[in-house]
DNA sequence: AATTTGACGCTTT
DNA sequence: AAAAGCGCCAAAT
């Protein structure tokens, strides 16, 4: 493969502009919640074991604020492990975040939480 | 290269 | 039962 390396494009290491960090922790993340059923939901601790890092709840949630593209990640779908909900959802409002769930068929309990027992994702005894 | 920062999770008070 | 503190780990500055 000695196609003209040099001075390709390709191997450019120049300012790569055009992807972003897919490969590296957070990018993992996006993947995975993106793979979460509607009407279904996953606790931080259970994406970061599922890309890997069992003791990475924090970072899922870090990640989930940077969501890079709102509307493509339905970061409404991680909860907290206990069931309940973040305290400041980044689309409007704490409520929304529960209004969305509902509106997909998530049953809530009379505590305010997310019924976990029905509604935590199963990954793997999905479809 | 070191420091700071967090949508968490679990144990203890 | 509810509240507080500590631990954890990676990314951005």
């Amino acid at each position: 493969m000695s196609g003209a390396p040099a001075g390709g494009v390709a191997s450019g290491a120049h300012h790569d502009d055009g992807d972003r960090d897919r490969g590296g922790f957070f990018g993992r993340v996006y993947d995975m919640v993106c793979q979460i059923p509607r009407g279904t939901v996953a606790t931080y601790g259970q994406i970061a074991r599922l890309v890997g890092e069992p003791r990475g709840a924090r970072l899922v949630g870090y990640a989930l604020h940077g969501n890079p593209q709102p509307g493509v990640i339905p970061c409404h779908r991680v909860v907290f492990a206990d069931g309940s909900l973040a305290s400041a959802f980044a689309f409007g409002g704490e409520g929304v975040q529960r209004e969305l769930l509902e509106g997909e068929g998530v049953a809530f309990l009379p505590d305010g939480r997310v019924d976990m027992r029905r509604c935590r994702w199963r990954a793997g005894l999905d479809a």
